[in-house]
DNA sequence: CACATCATTTATCAAAAGATAAATTAGAGT
DNA sequence: ACTCTAATTTATCTTTTGATAAATGATGTG
């Protein structure tokens, strides 16, 4: 009885900031359940406010996606991935584990992920684009470091071939398959993930190097080096 | 001039049964393309048919996607994967990379997956029970061979645990990974499919045994069994 | 306390989209 | 050639949905 005025929403207005705020972090939560065809009235409905109020802040539901996208996936990056990938004080199997634990950690939400493949099979280009910065920031520097590590030629002497770049999509996309099963399947990965990369990468490590060095092996066949060159 | 009537579409009248397939087969590439959300209208107009004619084929657009489902995911399964899992005549790594080039180059297509992520963003329990399957079927057994030529525990003595499943959750995932940024991430992976796959199994098969020997030798240690029993 | 500003809501539009009923006509059987 | 069956189309209903314009009212300021 006393607790009257607590019980009823107060219409309370907000400053611009704060409502812009407030609508797209509702936004991404409503988008990456579902879907990007999500209707704005739902939308509003959620955030308690009325639908034409969105075409306020946003002047057109695409024009919120994109807000929603610089969002989640700009804004979510780590430079400091960059340079943990340069850092030559580890081996490179451990930097690329440190990278792809706390990499993996980061994408691995239900936003992240339901919004990425929504993007991708709508037809966005935003995945190509994402993966495209993943694999020339990360990938490339992590491909020459094994080389370096393996004593096989830089990539300046013998350019990464897009089978060694596969070899690294393999790990990366076997680890990400957690976060599928988990977000886009909707099946319960209840394992440790923690102890599940570290196997998963164990695997790759223990692995990687006999089927690089066949790899190059080939290569400089097929080009004519002769092979015992640094 | 001549070839006046080879221009204009006849319009042709269909038996129920070539007119159900031909909706259902432009359906699949239909829905693939535009998702799950697409619209009855459009499709009607692809396969050149007014869109009430489909409600008399299909009561309704969920019953549709129902029909969809089981033409792509049930009848594309192929029974001989189980038995080739089976074959003691090789072993089990050869068997394993066998079923694996099969069963992408079988899922691996535009429809295949497209229609997999929508559905299981949708919230369908299509992705889920499909991966069940897998995992009971074609999984389980791997596991068990793979202890067997190890000279591990059997299953019996020993359950499989979630982490081995995992491993092979893992080698699965990186051979997804290809398909899901061809066809999903719409980028181009032009690389020889068959030699990626055939070094991801390579880099696989290498790796995993000493990380399976470790995961079994830290169970038994848990559970107190000791390591030198068979 | 009056008032102006602007955050928010109400009312409404036009196009899209699933579904149904009635009208039409291609094509098989006689 | 005629006729009847049923495959197909036309017309239409009801909701849904992105977007806009006008009305309303909360809040800070003088």
């Amino acid at each position: 009885m006393s607790t009257d005025t607590a019980k009823k929403p107060i219409k309370q207005r907000l400053t611009p900031a704060d409502r812009e705020r407030q609508i797209l972090e509702g936004a991404i939560s409503f988008f990456a359940e579902v879907g990007l065809d999500g209707q704005t009235r739902e939308l509003a409905h959620r955030l308690g406010i009325t639908q034409p109020l969105l075409y306020r802040y946003f002047p057109s539901k695409e024009l919120l996606l994109e807000r929603v996208y610089e969002e989640v996936y700009d804004k979510r990056w780590k430079p400091e991935w960059e340079a943990l990938i340069a850092d030559r004080s580890l081996s490179i199997g451990e930097r690329f584990r440190r990278f792809e634990k706390d990499y993996q950690r980061t994408i691995m939400t239900y936003d992240w992920l339901r919004i990425f493949f929504s993007a991708g099979l709508k037809g966005t280009n935003l995945p190509a684009r994402y993966l495209s910065r993943v694999r020339s920031l990360i990938f490339t520097p992590v491909l020459a470091e094994l080389r370096r590590e393996l004593g096989l030629p830089a990539p300046e002497v013998l350019p990464l071939s897009a089978q060694e770049f596969e070899l690294i999509f393999g790990i990366h996309g076997a680890l990400l398959y957690v976060g599928i099963r988990k977000f886009i399947y909707n099946m319960d990965v209840s394992t440790d993930q923690e102890l599940v990369f570290d196997a998963e990468i164990d695997a790759f490590l223990a692995g990687v190097s006999p089927v690089m060095r066949r790899l190059i092996a080939e290569q400089q066949a097929r080009t004519g080096v002769e092979p015992n060159k640094t």
